[in-house]
RNA sequence: GCCGAUGUAGCUCAGCUGGCCAGAGCAGCUGAUUUGUAAUCAGCUGGUCGGGGGUUCGAAUCCCUCCAUCGGCUCCA
């Protein structure tokens, strides 16, 4: 007998060789039905797999996040095992779980291309394997034993792969016809995946290595039970509604134009009205920061990137330098502001009392991405960075990491964005030649990031290795309305711009002592977080920020003239209000006002000009009744009062 | 930059196994209607079929090339 402890640590007793699907049956037929791996001892193992010893176990089912895991992992073995048959000569490279579903990087072969057209005919193949439920074997095997069935086989991103790893035994796993090297673990069999849905095609590079051979990635998703693909279908769909680049163009926030350029937004009166509300937002809460705003030039000489160190490492795949005409002088595009904000730091002597000193800019940047990169306002080649960098004392940088930490958790609420994770980014542990700076002085950062962000109470993940080359930093991921990431704001801790440009402060010492330099972008960029509001809101921004917050729909065209006096009444009280005239029946007005997601729909006909009243109507919601303009306007401050509560 | 796909009116899309003057809906304009909470009716305007080159008696349709967009890969100060 073998003792099984579960997650309550109930313990059980089973006989020898049972299996997690065994000792599933044992508590209901209904789980052993849905139970798809099994962690044994912390392990994650197959749910077939025999358990021989005392162990403590966790049964999981595709709700959990190791169940989807080994369903979406044995999806991708399908999914190879149908690529297989209709391609014969396929050769395969990796195919794991991934956060949605799972991929198969492939190589059909010379001559031989898998477009989106084929994958119905893949998804086809597929099911017919789903029908037969082959079940998938685990077997050890020598290394010597599988690098030989795989050269047969041809199998040379697989022979690759295998000859990396350690001698020994190594896993094999067969479905069918199909034999893949695989850890696992696996479902029971092919006959759990019940609904397939192939997504998209995608190019990449054999191990991500650009230099190497690109292969064909196939990307899909799988579900126990059909209802849930379809939801999950549903989902997509609403992010695509959501997307920003639709949104903007709807509501004519902002544009692109081949001719201006690619990656090069254009901000249309909409757009920067919101823009720029947004920015007096910013600004506003980084006053009160203390603050100080500046504004640098577009162009900055190359020998201030060549001291910051940047011409170095990024010169070569920037927008190359552009000349004046008479002395040849070479400028840059500024592509960051830092260099220009170190300047102005050195502009004049500082004392330790001056410090901290923080230069806030919404600097416009000019990156070369790479072509295939650009994607709407998240990723341009031009754009603004709610940028500011804090020169100060090292024994105040966990202070200041914290007012920044504040800040940001200040606007995510304000902007209500509630759901969100950080990430602390530190030196890789091993690996330390690729940073700059003092041992001590690296300690001393991250040791103050990981305080401050502790004592902000945020809740963060530590990544080793994911630093920047000159300093620690604290990123922000926020949760959007339908749950996707979006990586947000950043706060960057940096020792080597200060040592670059000689920065200085004199000390209660008297002598010269070096500043530490914070960089931080709560939004990132105003194209970024523009964009992200938009899918977060589906374009219903909130009533403080909206570009129009009412708009007047008359009744017919008798009452234009009361509409008018209303409209002005309106802005007169700094209600951004529009007016509808057009020929068109009530009906359409609302339609239209609607779908340009404008809050408050302000209608008036005969029984308002009568009594002097506004019918108003609330976007998504419906009629509010009848009331006076005044009352109106209150309703709209206290809405916008409320919004920005903490601001006034 | 790489792989694959796409590009037809301001927008969404049809036509694309080569062949009558390239179509529809919405938007726009004109007129009629004077309207009560998500599309009033009629008429009209509008297109170098992404640009260039080629094949052909004939190209939106086939080929080449460039540009842009989309999905990924790589990159992201």
């Amino acid at each position: 007998m073998v003792k099984i402890t579960f997650p309550d640590n109930q313990v059980r007793e089973y006989q020898e060789g049972i299996t997690g699907i065994d000792i599933a049956k044992s508590l209901s037929n209904s789980l052993a039905k849905e139970v798809v791996a099994v962690t044994v001892n912390g392990e994650i193992w197959d749910s077939t797999r025999v358990i021989n010893t005392d162990a403590s176990i966790k049964l999981h089912k595709f709700d959990d996040k190791e169940g989807k895991h080994a369903f979406w992992h044995s999806s991708a073995h399908l999914m190879a095992e149908a690529l297989e048959l209709l391609y014969p000569g396929i050769r395969f490279g990796i195919g794991p779980a991934i956060e949605n579903g799972f991929y198969y990087d492939v190589d059909p072969g010379d001559g031989v291309v898998i477009t989106e057209g084929d994958l119905p005919k893949i998804e086809q193949k597929m099911k017919e394997l789903v029908a037969q439920k082959s079940q998938y074997l685990r077997e050890d095997i020598s290394k010597a034993e599988v690098l030989d069935y795989f050269k047969k086989k041809g199998e040379v991103y697989k022979v690759e792969l295998i000859s990396e790893l350690e001698d020994g035994t190594i896993t094999l796993y067969k479905q069918g016809n199909f034999t893949d090297l695989c850890r696992g673990p696996h479902l029971p069999d092919t006959g759990h995946i019940k609904a397939i849905k192939l997504l998209s095609i995608a190019g990449a590079y054999w191990r991500g290595d650009e230099k190497r051979k690109q292969l064909t990635r196939i990307y899909g998703i799988t579900f126990p039970k059909q209802a849930m693909l379809d939801e999950y279908l549903e989902l997509l769909e609403q992010a695509k509604a959501r997307d920003h680049r639709k949104i903007g163009k709807e509501l004519e926030l902002f544009m692109f134009s081949a001719k201006v350029g690619q990656g090069l937004p254009l901000w249309l009166p909409k757009g920067t009205a919101l823009r720029e509300r947004l920015q007096d937002f910013l600004k506003k809460v980084q006053k009160r920061y203390g603050y100080d705003l500046v504004m640098t030039p577009h162009i900055g000489h190359k020998d201030l990137y060549v001291t910051s160190g940047h011409y170095e490492k990024y010169g070569k795949d920037s927008f190359q330098p552009i000349k004046t005409p008479q002395e040849g002088e070479e400028f840059m595009l500024k592509p960051m502001n830092c260099p220009h904000h170190c300047e102005m730091y050195k502009g004049k002597p500082r004392s330790y009392k001056d410090l901290p000193v923080r230069f806030a800019e919404f600097g416009t940047v000019y990156r070369y991405e790479q072509s295939g990169e650009l994607h709407g306002l998240t990723r341009v080649r031009g754009f603004t960075q709610d940028d500011a960098h804090i020169f100060c004392r090292p024994d105040q940088l966990k202070d200041e990491f914290k007012k920044v930490i504040d800040i940001i958790l200040y606007i995510f609420k304000t902007l209500d964005f509630p759901d969100f994770t950080t990430q602390v980014s530190l030196r890789d542990k091993v690996n330390r030649e690729k940073y700059i700076g003092t041992d001590e002085n690296w300690e001393k950062a991250e040791r103050a990031i990981i305080e401050a962000a502790d004592e902000k109470g945020l809740k963060t993940i530590v990544e080793y290795g994911e630093a920047a080359f000159y300093g620690p930093k604290l990123d922000f991921m926020v949760k959007d309305a339908i749950g996707r990431s979006w990586q947000l704001g950043t706060i960057q801790v940096d020792y080597n711009l200060p040592e670059r440009f000689e920065l200085e402060y004199t000390g209660s010492d008297d002598l010269k002592h070096r500043p530490v330099m914070i960089h931080r972008a709560p939004f990132g960029s105003m194209e970024r977080f523009v964009a992200v509001l938009i899918e977060h809101t589906a374009g219903k921004f909130p009533l403080w920020l909206t570009p129009d917050q009412a708009i007047i729909l008359p009744i017919s065209e008798k009452y234009h003239e009361y509409a008018e006096k209303v409209l002005k009444f309106l802005n007169n009280y700094d209600i951004r209000t529009l007016i509808d005239t057009r020929a068109e029946k009530i009906g359409k007005k609302i339609r239209d006002a609607e779908l340009k997601r404008i809050p408050y729909l302000v209608i008036v006909g005969e029984k308002e000009a009568g009594d002097g009243t506004i019918s108003v109507r609330k976007q998504g919601v419906g009629d509010q009744g009848t009331m006076k303009a005044e009352e109106f306007i209150q309703i709209v401050n206290k809405e916008v009062q409320d919004q920005t509560a903490e601001l006034q």
